[in-house]
RNA sequence: GCCCCCAUCGUCUAGUGGCCUAGGACACCACCCUUUCAAGGUGGCGGCACGGGUUCGAAUCCCGUUGGGGGUGCCA
């Protein structure tokens, strides 16, 4: 076990990443990375999981693709809870023996009961003193001391809670099984973590826990409870009703270091005045005494922003490589034979200046690979019988036929004269070409399109739309 | 019900008692540029929840109100 501070990252695994979990990845990672710590990942052991490897390759997989990588040397983990089972039980048996914890045979109904008839909230600690020994059926529950809790939170400061408002909570089940307070300490316990940073969510729990490791004879961690990630109603961020899985994003062709610039903004910004800036900044500058305390709205729109800025930054090469699981997608658009590497590097420069995200390029440069591209019949009427469109469209395919030069600046001249000799403006006089050429009347640059076109490609499917 | 947390433009934030006539970013609007659509440039709209204190001075400190959220299981 290396020295240095161990941050404890603990995601469920739920078959997708949430973007809230990611983030909160992202700020042990950035602390232990500063501090010269390790990133522990313990993964939440639950049945489902268990049968679904595959979720916790998920995971692992997410955590890479922003940044958090399995075989740096500061990542230890994936660890399991389960690994930990006979430890969970050893330190339940103890906590028994020393007196800290108690058995208990009531059923929930019966504490119902006798909260309702006592108006007092929850377990009244009946079986404190009744000297119970283990036997199926009964709960393990620990004996809350008098007193008062506080918790050190390096985000929130300190927090107290009054014992009189823990219950007795309970340890081991009927069965015998441990809950997961008792297993989360007990873990981390073994895993010798000495910093915790999750969400807000956890807060009430946290004076149950740090009492379970004062029982156990620990010093309880550092603590940081991070504000959380809502939607627009201020709700937690929820599989159910909102966009959440990153994994989404990232199929979506969002730029992880996009993801991640934004993430950190949630409830964090970087020193100086510049909000764009890259993980060394973060990494270097990033302290739990700087987060937020309330929570933050995950805005889509605003990512994009952010990703269009991060696209914009790529050369031109790092672009088309970006793009290339969109081009070659079993999605795409066009027949894969009929696509070359090389018109849409010609291309690329100007799609790149328009890209949000990467999933949109195909569709936008479609036309330059489709044999014969769907020209929209409502888009088409509406440009063909504006005035002079008709002339501009048989007269520019002439001139195109015989052209000397065929790149974009003859191309343009040439239908920019054809325009202007029936009064249309430049605009204008590009847009039945375009509609004709390319199926839509909004798209890239119509004459750097053409000139990657080809002659014969751009005066066929003008001739073609002029006999239909 | 009980406990806990939170409160600056629509959103994300800067702000740690005087530098605040509250700064930036996204969104929105206008204009410029322009080859459609974008991008880019310039400008605009817009906020300290409310009420009391403390102080020479409060967005900033304290109390309360209101509002929002989270937690409270033999879930994780």
């Amino acid at each position: 076990m290396s020295s240095g501070p161990r941050f404890r990252f603990a995601p469920s695994p739920t078959g997708f990443f949430h973007v809230g979990g990611a983030r909160t990845a992202l700020y042990n990672w950035a602390l232990a990375k500063r501090l010269g710590g390790t990133f522990v990942l313990r993964i939440e052991d639950t049945d489902e999981a268990r049968n679904r490897p595959e979720w916790t390759e998920g995971i692992i997989d997410a955590l890479s693709w922003i940044g958090i990588e399995h075989d740096d040397p500061t990542f230890e983990g994936p660890y399991y809870q389960s690994h930990y089972a006979q430890a969970h039980l050893a330190a339940a048996h103890r906590l028994f023996e020393d007196g800290a914890a108690y058995y208990c045979d009531l059923t929930s109904e019966q504490i119902q009961e006798r909260a309702k008839a006592s108006g007092a909230n929850g377990y009244d600690g009946y079986s404190r003193d009744r000297g119970l020994g283990p036997a199926p059926g009964r709960v393990l529950r620990f004996r809350v001391p008098a007193g008062a809790t506080t918790v050190h939170d390096l985000v929130r400061g300190d927090v107290v809670f009054e014992h009189t408002t823990i219950e007795d909570f309970v340890l081991l089940r009927g069965n015998g099984t441990p809950m997961f307070l008792l297993a989360n300490v007990v873990d981390d316990i073994e895993m010798g973590i000495t910093n915790v940073v999750r969400a807000e969510e956890h807060l009430p729990n946290t004076p149950k826990q740090q009492l379970l490791w004062n029982a156990l004879g620990h010093e309880p961690p550092v603590w940081g409870h991070v504000p959380l990630l809502v939607n627009e109603q201020r709700k937690k961020l929820s599989k159910r009703r909102d966009k959440v899985a990153v994994e989404q994003y990232r199929s979506e062709g969002y730029l992880p270091e996009a993801m991640v610039n934004y993430l950190m903004t949630l409830g964090w910004s970087p020193p100086g005045d510049q909000e764009i800036v890259p993980w060394s900044t973060i990494e270097a500058a990033f302290r739990l005494e700087d987060v937020n305390h309330s929570p933050a709205f995950f805005d889509i729109k605003k990512l994009s922003a952010f990703n269009g800025e991060y696209i914009r930054m790529l050369s031109t090469d790092g672009f088309i490589e970006a793009c290339q699981p969109f081009l070659h997608s079993p999605d795409v658009p066009w027949p894969a034979d009929r696509f070359d590497p090389a018109k849409f590097a010609a291309l690329a420069p100007v799609v790149q200046s328009r890209a949000i995200v990467l999933s949109e390029v195909p569709g936008v440069i479609d036309f330059v690979f489709l044999a014969d591209p769907h020209v929209d019949r409502d888009a088409w009427e509406k440009t063909i019988s504006a005035p002079g469109a008709e002339a501009v469209l048989v007269e520019t395919t002439a001139a195109y036929r015989d052209l000397r030069r065929w790149d974009a600046d003859a191309l343009k001249e040439t239908l920019e004269a054809v325009g202007e000799k029936h009064g249309l403006k430049k605009g204008k006089a590009q847009a039945p070409i375009r509609v004709a050429v390319t199926g839509r009347t909004v798209g890239p640059p119509l004459f750097e399109a053409l000139e990657v076109l080809g002659r014969e490609e751009v005066v066929r499917r003008l001739t073609m739309v002029l006999q239909a």
